[in-house]
DNA sequence: CGCAATATTTGACCATGGTCAAATCTGATC
DNA sequence: GATCAGATTTGACCATGGTCAAATATTGCG
């Protein structure tokens, strides 16, 4: 967040406007085959004054990843209330992400435009972005939060799914199966699978690899240390 | 492969000129830093022949990738010559790759930027890079060769570890641990865990779950139909 | 050789993301 | 309602990735 946050009312409602704007346009044309003076033209406002409230045309789409992450909140605040199962509201937390994005498969990929390179202040992975992954991750443990589990993998569990739900969002983003429903199958598969190991965790063959597990993300900082 | 591939040896001695001087450029002063005029005349031809021979700035990159291909080809050649042994073979089929690249972890970055974004003839994902993507894979099926096991664990496997290997990279460029052992460390620990796992595999607990990873996958059309 | 086909090379040009200093608006304060 | 600081808006400008048609070199072949 440089310097694209508006002090006053009426910069708030500009803002917006170019940023409806623009998304209508990248909707209807793709991403980059809509140069920012349209976007500009269509708001009825100069090329500077879209650069005035973002500082690049991907800023953009960082904006509208944050708007989806709001309505994550928003969605899996209701489905949490109205299940404690927390197998069913980790489901919901990984499919509302899904149900949100369908129609913008596109333009989400923009948002891994800068997955490889850490310093790029809209790198995906990198710090500029760790305020909303950490919101990411959140839904995740408000999900588990009605299983009482293990220190260990209530420490784990948010971080995993946080990754495969990354992991699946790029398999959706290539998935051209009608509705996606291969990239849906699988996540209700591993998910599933998730919950078969999750039962198996206590037993005692298992129990040095589960240790090791930890052990091994901690030290990769992963995980907090100790 | 567009058209970037010159038919005569002249063409080749320009082209491989052109790579040259353009990686050490990326280099010395970054990707971004580096204009493609400057290639150019750094060169001494002008920007079009640069443009004739790779069809974008990134392009060089991807050509950049497929020489640590290569590379990586050849060196794991060596070494699956002096060791049968699978695990040792997959270890350093693994540190290979960041062997070769640990001092250009900038430009690897590049590599990822059109993850996201399917139809790009550079998407490390994409139709496009699937000719080095399968070589990249094919790494591991022959590391593992040696070893006698189950046809879908063979089948799974290779798969299995390139995605690790992705991962991992990804990790590797964001790693900031002197000589990046963290993700070293990270690698061999996985694998060693893997390795546990497999020695579980004919475990009667855990043949459902293996039975089921595959048939998942199988239907996300990770692996060949049966 | 001479010449046609093909590969290579070039410079002039374009489109677009992004910058900047100056102009204008707004709203709080006296 | 005059003034001032700060927010907003603007248009002119720049840098650079990329394109293209024309010019030139190369090669294979009669």
């Amino acid at each position: 967040m440089v310097k694209s946050d508006p002090s006053t009312d009426k910069g708030e409602q500009t803002r917006r406007h170019i940023y409806a704007t623009a998304l209508t346009l990248f909707r209807e044309r793709g991403f980059d085959n809509v140069t920012m003076q349209a976007v500009a033209e269509q708001a009825k406002v100069a090329k500077s004054a879209a650069y005035y409230y973002f500082p690049s045309k991907e800023a953009i789409i960082q904006a509208y990843y944050e708007a989806v992450q709001n309505e994550q909140d928003r969605v899996c605040e209701e489905h949490f209330a109205e299940s404690s199962d927390f197998k069913k509201r980790v489901a919901s937390a990984m499919h509302t992400k899904f149900d949100l994005t369908k129609d913008d498969r596109k333009l989400l990929g923009v948002v891994f435009r800068y997955t490889g390179e850490p310093a790029h202040p809209l790198s995906c992975l990198g710090k500029g972005t760790e305020a909303i992954r950490r919101r990411s991750i959140a839904i995740f443990e408000r999900a588990i939060e009605t299983e009482r589990m293990p220190k260990d993998l209530q420490e784990l569990l948010p971080l995993a799914l946080w990754s495969l739900q990354m992991g699946l969002l790029i398999m959706f983003l290539y998935d051209e199966s009608p509705n996606q429903q291969r990239t849906r199958k699988l996540a209700d598969g591993t998910l599933d699978l998730s919950w078969k190991l999750y039962a198996l965790t206590k037993l005692p063959v298992l129990r040095p690899v589960r240790a090791k597990i930890t052990s091994l993300l901690r030290a990769a900082q992963f995980l907090p240390a100790v």
